[in-house]
DNA sequence: AATGAATGAGAATTCATTCAT
DNA sequence: GATGAATGAATTCTCATTCAT
C-alpha cells in the first residue's frame, strides 16, 4: 500500500525563524506550474497567476512584505483568497515568484538601454539609465529587495549576483577591448557599481517621489552626468578625464 | 494609484485604542528619558536600557524585526517582559533607538580610523576600513537598516543622511585643498561612495561570514585594495593613476 | 554567538497527517508547566489550566474533537482565545492532557468501586460500576477516545494499557488465589473485558441517555446482573454457576 | 447542560445555503441513484462509484476521516473532483455509503465463516475469525467506525445493531437447542461478544500490524484459543469448562 | 458524464501591549 | 522599579462545494 499522505510536507510553518530554502522545482517565470496539481497551468491559470503577481507588486511595494497579507493581495487581484493558493505556496512563494520576475524585467530593460553602445562607459549611462527608468515605474524592486533579507535570503543574493554577473561579463569585456583600466578587479567593481546604483537610485528616484508627491520617471540629468563622471573615473581607460590629460 | 493601506496608521502599531503617537520628549541616545515616568533614568535604570538595546540588537540581528519579538528581548536582556515598556514605547521605539545608537557608533568608528590621513584617499581608505570592522562586529547595522525602510522610513534616511553628511563635508575640504578632481559633485560622490560601500560590505563581509560560518574580522585585502583603486579613480586628483600622469 | 531561535521549532504544523509523537517532558497531570515560559505553573496558573480542561471535557464531549475549536473552549472557560496558549501548545496538547486526566480519574473511580470486594466477581462488580458511573457523568471519556486514533494514537493505547495493566495484574492475583479459573490467559482476558465494557456502557448509558434526553447516573441493574453473569461464567472458578453444578 | 453548539446544525456540514438536508431516496449500496440526475446509474456510472468508495476505503483508512479530502479521493481513484458530486452529496455521504458497504461485507464474510459449525461455539469460532479476517484486509472498518460517532451517529449506530442483531439470533437460536446457557440474557451477551471482539482485534490485529508493519492476515492462533475459552465459559452449555464437569 | 478553477467561511496560532500584583 | 498573566485583533492557510466549460 502507498501511502496516501504526502511524504514530507512542504507546507508553510508559521513559527518560522529562518524560511526554507526555495524548492528548486520552483515554477520559474516562464514555465509555472500550480502548486495544487502539479500540472502545467492553463491560459485561464497563468492569466489569474499574473494578476496576483501584478497585485502583489502593487502591496509589496506599498506596504511591505509584513505588512502586506495576502487577503489583500487577493483583493487588489479582484479574486478570491483561495485562489491565491492555487497559484502559489504561501505568501513567501509569491514573494520570491515576484523577485524573480522583476529581476528578470529589470535586466531585460537594462540590455535594452545598452544595446547600441558603441564604448563600456556609454553602456554604463544606458544600463544606468534602463535602471533608473525601471525604478521609477517599479518601486516595488527596491523596498521587496531590501527587505528580503529575512524573507529569503536567497533569493536577495540571487538578485544582485544574477545582475553583478552581467556587469562583471560587460567590465571583462571592456578590459579586453583595452576599452578601461585593465588592472581593476571585475568583480569587485561590478559589486561597486551596483551598490552605487542602488544608494543612487534611492536617493534620486525614491525619495525624490516620496518628496514631491509626484513621480520622476526618470532620474534628474545632472545628477546622471555626476554619476557617470564618478563612475568614468573610476574604470579609467581612454575615455577618462580627457581635459584632464 | 489609490492607497491600499487603510486610513492613517503608519506602520506596525497593531491596537493602539488610548493613547495617542505623540513622541513625549523623543528619547536620545545621550539623555533617554523613562517613557513610564517621563523622568530622567536613574543609573540602574541607565543600565536596564543598555541591556535592552545590546539584546534588541542581538535578536534583530539574527532574526530580523519583524520574525523577533518582545519576549525574546526581555528573555535575552534576563529582564521580565513589563520591563520593556518601562524603557521603550513600543518595538518600533526600541527599533529606532537602536538604529540611532548604532549609527553614531559606526560613525564613531569611522571618524576614528580616519584620523591621522594626510590625504583623501588615505582618509577613505581608514574610513572604509572602519566601516567594514565595526560591520564584521556588528552585523545588526546592515540587516536592521535594510529593514528599517518599512518600519520607520525617517530613521533609515536619517542614518544614510547623517553618513553621507559626513562623506560630503570631506569631499568638499578635499576638493578646497586640490586633493581631489575639483569638478565632482560632492553630493552625488558622497551617495556613490555610501551604496559602494555597502554593498562591498554585504557581499565581502556577511556573505563571507555566513558562507563560512567563521566571522572574518575584517575585509579581504585585495579587496579593499581594488575598492580603493576604483574609489581613487573615480575622485581623480593627484593621486590617480599615477601612470596615466 | 549563540542561537536565538529555538532549535527545532515544536510549533504546528498545519497540515499534518499523522501527529507527531507527545514531547516525552509533557506537562502531566500532576506537575503542569507552562509552555510559555517553561516553568511551573503558579497557583492562579493552575486555577487557569483547570478551567481550560473542564471546558475542554465539555466541549469536547458535545462536539467532539474536530467540530470543537478553541475559540469555543476558551469562551466556554471564560478566558481569552489567547490564554489558551499559555497553558497549552495547540488543540491536540490539550486534547492530550483530557483523555491523561479523565484516565486517572476513571481508574481511580474504579479501584475506589472495587476497595472492600471479598472476591474477584465481587471485585469484577464493583469495578465495572465505577467506571459505568464514571461514564454516566463524564460521557467525553468515551467519546473522545474513541476518536483518539487519528488525534492521538498513542494517547489512545496509553489510555486502553493503563486499564488493561490493572486489570491483568488483578486477574493474575485472583489466579493466584484460586478465585478464577487458572488455565486463563489474563492479558487476553483483561482485553476482553474491557472491550465488553466498553460496549455496553456505550449502549446502555450513552445511548440511553440520548434516547430519553434525562441522564441515567448508572447503568439498569438487570443489565449489570446479565452481564455480571457472563463474566461470571468466563472467569470461571468455585463462584461460576453453583446452580448448574 | 446547556448546549455549546449553535442552534441545529446537526453535524459536518459547513456552509450549506439553499438545499434542504433531506436524503432524496437515501441511496443504499444496492440501488444507487445518482444525487446529480436522481436517476439510476449507468454500468459504467456504477463503475465509477465503486472505484470513488474503495478509494474512499483507503484514505479514510490512512487519514480519518477529517484527514482525509475530497480531493485526496479523487485523486485515488483517478476521477476529476467534479466527478465526486455525480455519485455522493457530500463528504458525509460517501462515509456513510462507506460505513453501510463494509458492514455489509463484514457480516457476509461472518456468515460464510460460520456456515457448517455444528454448535454455537464452533460458530462463534468461525464468526470470529471471519471477523479478524476481515478486519486484517479492511482496516478501515474499525477506524471509520470508531470515528464515525461524530460524524453520523445514526450510521455507527447502525452497524453494530447489524451486527449485534445477528448475534442475539444466534444466541437464541442455540438457547432454543439448549446449547448454551438457557438463563443468560441473549441482547447483554450479544453486545458484550460485540465489544470484547473490538478490542480484541484492535489489540491483537491492528495495533500489531502497526508495530511490525507488516500486516497479519489473521489473529495469532494462541490468541483466538484464549478469547474462545473466555466465550466458552461465558455462554456456558455443555461445551463449557469440560475438566469441571 | 466529466472536468477543474474558483470560492469564502472557518480554523489554529502569534504577539504587542496592558495592568493588577 | 519589576513582574508576568491575560488579552484579542490579525494572519496564514485549508477544503468542501459550486458551476461554467
Amino acid at each position: 500500500m502507498t501511502s496516501i499522505s504526502e511524504p514530507a510536507q512542504p507546507t508553510g510553518d508559521p513559527a518560522q525563524p529562518t524560511p526554507p530554502t526555495s524548492d528548486p522545482a520552483q515554477p520559474t517565470a516562464d514555465d509555472p506550474i500550480s502548486p495544487a496539481t502539479g500540472r502545467p497551468l492553463t491560459k485561464r491559470g497563468l492569466a489569474t497567476r499574473r494578476r496576483l503577481l501584478e497585485a502583489a507588486e502593487d502591496v509589496f511595494a506599498e506596504l511591505g512584505y509584513h505588512e502586506a497579507s495576502i487577503v489583500k493581495v487577493t483583493e487588489h487581484a479582484g479574486v478570491a483568497l483561495g485562489t491565491f493558493y492555487l497559484y502559489f505556496d504561501s505568501k513567501q512563494s509569491i514573494f520570491e515568484a515576484l523577485v524573480i520576475d522583476l529581476n528578470d524585467r529589470v535586466r531585460q530593460s537594462m540590455s535594452e538601454a545598452m544595446a547600441g553602445a558603441t564604448n563600456r562607459i556609454e553602456a554604463e549611462r544606458g544600463g544606468f539609465e534602463g535602471f533608473f527608468r525601471f525604478t521609477a515605474k517599479h518601486p516595488a524592486l527596491y523596498r521587496v529587495v531590501r527587505e528580503a533579507e529575512f524573507v529569503s535570503p536567497e533569493t536577495m543574493r540571487l538578485h544582485y549576483e544574477r545582475i553583478v554577473e552581467g556587469y562583471t561579463a560587460g567590465l571583462q569585456a571592456a578590459q579586453s577591448a583595452g576599452d578601461i583600466d585593465t588592472t581593476l578587479d571585475p568583480e569587485v567593481a561590478a559589486w561597486a557599481l551596483m551598490g552605487l546604483g542602488e544608494l543612487i537610485g534611492m536617493r534620486y528616484i525614491l525619495w525624490e517621489r516620496d518628496a514631491s508627491g509626484t513621480a520622476p520617471d526618470r532620474i534628474a540629468p545632472h545628477v546622471l552626468d555626476a554619476m557617470m563622471q564618478f563612475i568614468g573615473g573610476a574604470l579609467g581607460g581612454p575615455h577618462t578625464r580627457k581635459g584632464a590629460e
